[in-house]
DNA sequence: GCCGCGTCATCTTA
DNA sequence: CTAAGATGACGCGG
């Protein structure tokens, strides 16, 4: 099979297509951006094998992050550009560095890895490990088929950092959401995917796709105190937990005399009742004891396993990890994970569950001096109570209700008391509507539109897939995604309309230290979640020197999202349409999971300079203005046409950006 | 000490 | 509610 392109065999039973699942292909390398900008373009390696193909990548619309876009012999040759300290390299024959640089850390006396201590059993990681390929790749296909990442080397699965973590999450749920997409579309056939989130565990940690696999108590480097996960996979796969269901990670060491465990980390998942009164404290109950069939009745929890190691680190008082679990309030029938930073074990007891049986019970203190994480939720689980209790409060909701939900505005930094000169608008003002002269009318779906059902226009207009999965969210960028629109016979609640219902976050605007205004979530945020869409003024042609200036007065929570380089939102052309007039808009998704209260940022695109400081609503109108100018809309509908098939060309709306690099002034000279 | 395989314990997710 | 899951620990046999 060649590029993966051609003949696709039937999905079998058990089995899936493994080369539509792999055909995600996240983090294509993108080819240079920025080029007319006068900015130091980045420089981007064309990978092995020619420039990229075509292809969508999900969520990283600028390009994989430079230091992984190393050829294929680069990344077997080179030291990784990770500041992993060369003494834990470790490949294989390389081991022995690891032993002689121990002393590195004997001072502090405090941390332990698997290193310092040395695990009780020899890793067999490491002959297993020599078989995983260095490559992502598609089964047994090394060459001839594209490369779908840029791989992980050996050192980076060892040791992370930032990046890699990053990486390895944002891939994760790419392939997550694709799974569940098949899945969707699937429904009821034979050949299902169930359990999206662990096979993609699976896909990733056979392929050695990972990090921070050497074990150790303390910080994962790469994994920040207040990251989110919504899956016990992604702790999995970035090393910061390790067992895919135990509560309880911990790691059986060599001490001086015996063996000794030591308790690692810690997921809190409500289910043993775990009190937490104070955000500081856990009370975490030990496993076991449950039983494992249907007698239903409970035994005596033993001191072996976790609870013997949570024992044991009790005494050494090392620090633990913990994870907290709780209910996703925006999804009710999943959960969010909540890295909560260190902590230590202060004591332990035996208590008496519900059956009666013996359940051990530590208690856990946090180590002071880190940043908020937990206590953020619980903060903001009050201000919901209470809105009056929000610290620098000054609307409850800037919108006057002219959105579902409210949009609080804070300042906690100083004394403004809001954005000057601005008025809510939530939609966009004088939209023109393009006239369709060739194109058919909605679909004809009843009820919803089906994943799969490929009679359903809107669903062909995707190329084939639903772009969203049945949670809601967008499985991966595209150079434009067709909605349902009021024209389609579908019910309103249809899932191909996501970007149509409104907010469904709390948003708020905020005041932030160095940049102005800016916008945050009091909700945690999944990668791929719609937030909001771009709402202003749409000025024409005819009257855009006169209608400049009030433009930048309208608006919605979208012109507070401030640039970023390193951005968690990133925007997306949403098309719908009405009768035979069509509509495009700019929606903005998560493109990586978003803990609460950060700020929410995506990348203009455009290197501003601080010539312009409108410059974000201007991007954003450029689009608008491209809707309203027809002679414009013409020529880019032409465009989408062409490559509104399943594979687009990744860049091609950067491109069409690149080409307005200066905007607006030249695009303004372009326009007259 | 090294390797491979089978089994167990664990709780999440839809 | 139930049932299918993946991983690492552990035990056994070479």
């Amino acid at each position: 099979m060649q590029g993966g392109a051609g003949n696709h065999s039937a999905p079998q039973a058990a089995s899936f297509d493994k080369t539509r699942v792999l055909d995600v292909k996240p983090l294509r390398v993108l080819k240079p951006l920025f080029t007319a900008s006068g900015e130091n373009p980045p420089s981007f390696p064309i990978p092995p094998g020619g420039p990229a193909p075509p292809g969508t990548l999900p969520f990283y619309p600028f390009g994989v992050p430079r230091e992984y876009q190393t050829s294929r012999s680069d990344a077997q040759r080179e030291a990784p550009v990770a500041p992993a300290p060369l003494r834990s390299f470790r490949t294989p024959g390389q081991g022995k560095n690891v032993e002689a640089s121990r002393e590195d850390r004997a001072g502090d006396g405090r941390n332990y890895d698997n290193s310092d201590l040395r695990p009780s059993r020899p890793s067999r990681k490491m002959g297993k490990r020599s078989k995983e390929s260095e490559f992502w790749v598609a089964d047994g296909e090394d060459s001839g088929g594209p490369d779908y990442a840029v791989p992980i080397n050996s050192i980076q699965r060892e040791d992370g950092d930032r990046n890699v973590v990053d990486y390895v999450l944002v891939t994760f749920d790419g392939i997550r959401r694709r799974l569940s997409q098949l899945e969707d579309s699937n429904e009821g056939q034979t050949g299902g995917i169930k359990r999206a989130d662990l096979k993609a565990g699976n896909i990733l940690m056979s392929k050695g796709f990972r990090t921070n696999m050497r074990r150790r108590t303390g910080a994962i480097p790469g994994v920040e105190v207040g990251d989110i996960f919504f899956f016990r996979m992604e702790m999995c796969v970035v090393g910061l937990h390790a067992p895919s269901m135990a509560g309880i990670d911990y790691l059986n060491v060599k001490g001086d005399h015996q063996e000794e465990s030591v308790a690692l980390s810690i997921v809190s998942s409500g289910s043993y009742e775990d009190d937490a009164g104070d955000k500081d404290v856990l009370i975490y109950s030990g496993q076991g004891g449950v039983s494992a069939k249907k007698d239903k009745e409970a035994s005596d929890q033993k001191l072996e396993r976790g609870n013997l190691a949570l024992e044991r680190s009790l005494r050494r008082a090392n620090e633990v990890r913990v994870i907290r679990g709780m209910k996703d309030i925006t999804s009710p029938n999943s959960k969010v994970y909540v890295y909560d930073g260190l902590y230590r074990v202060q004591e332990s007891w035996m208590d008496k569950g519900k059956s009666g049986a013996n359940i051990f019970k530590y208690k856990l203190m946090r180590i002071p001096g880190q940043p908020d994480a937990f206590a953020v939720w619980k903060s903001i689980e009050r201000c919901k109570e209470v809105m009056s209790t929000r610290p620098g409060l000054i609307l409850s909701d800037l919108t006057s209700g002219s959105e579902h939900v409210p949009v609080s505005l804070v300042n906690e930094v100083d004394n403004e008391r809001g954005p000057a000169y601005f008025n809510y608008f939530y939609d966009l003002r004088y939209i023109k509507p393009y006239n369709l002269s060739n194109t058919s009318h909605g679909c004809n779906c009843s009820d919803a539109c089906k994943p799969g059902d490929l009679n359903c226009s809107c669903i062909q207009k995707n190329g084939g897939d639903f772009p969203f999965t049945g949670t809601g969210v967008l499985v991966s960028r595209k150079p434009l995604v067709h909605e349902c629109g009021p024209s389609c016979r579908c019910s309103p609640n249809c899932k191909n309309r996501v970007s149509q219902s409104g907010l469904k976050l709390h948003l708020e605007v905020f005041k932030t230290k160095d940049r102005g205004w800016g916008l945050r979530s009091w909700d945690p945020i999944r990668a791929g979640s719609f937030i909001c869409h771009y709402a202003g003024d749409v000025i024409d042609g005819s009257r855009l020197k006169h209608k400049l200036e009030q433009a930048k007065n309208f608006g919605n929570v979208a012109r507070f999202m401030n640039h970023s380089c390193n951005p968690n939102v990133f925007w997306q052309p949403v098309f719908y349409q009405q009768n035979k007039e069509c509509y495009i808009r700019i929606a903005f998704y998560a493109k990586r999971h978003i803990p609460p209260m950060t700020e929410l940022t995506y990348d203009y695109g455009i290197l501003p300079d601080d010539r312009d400081i409108y410059i974000t609503s201007f991007l954003c109108h450029f689009f608008s203005v491209l809707i309203t100018c027809h002679w414009k809309l013409e020529r880019l509908f032409n465009i989408f046409s062409d490559y509104k098939g399943a594979n687009p060309p990744t860049n091609f709306w950067l491109s069409c950006l690149t080409r307005f690099t200066d905007f607006p002034v030249a695009f303004l000279l372009y326009l007259f």
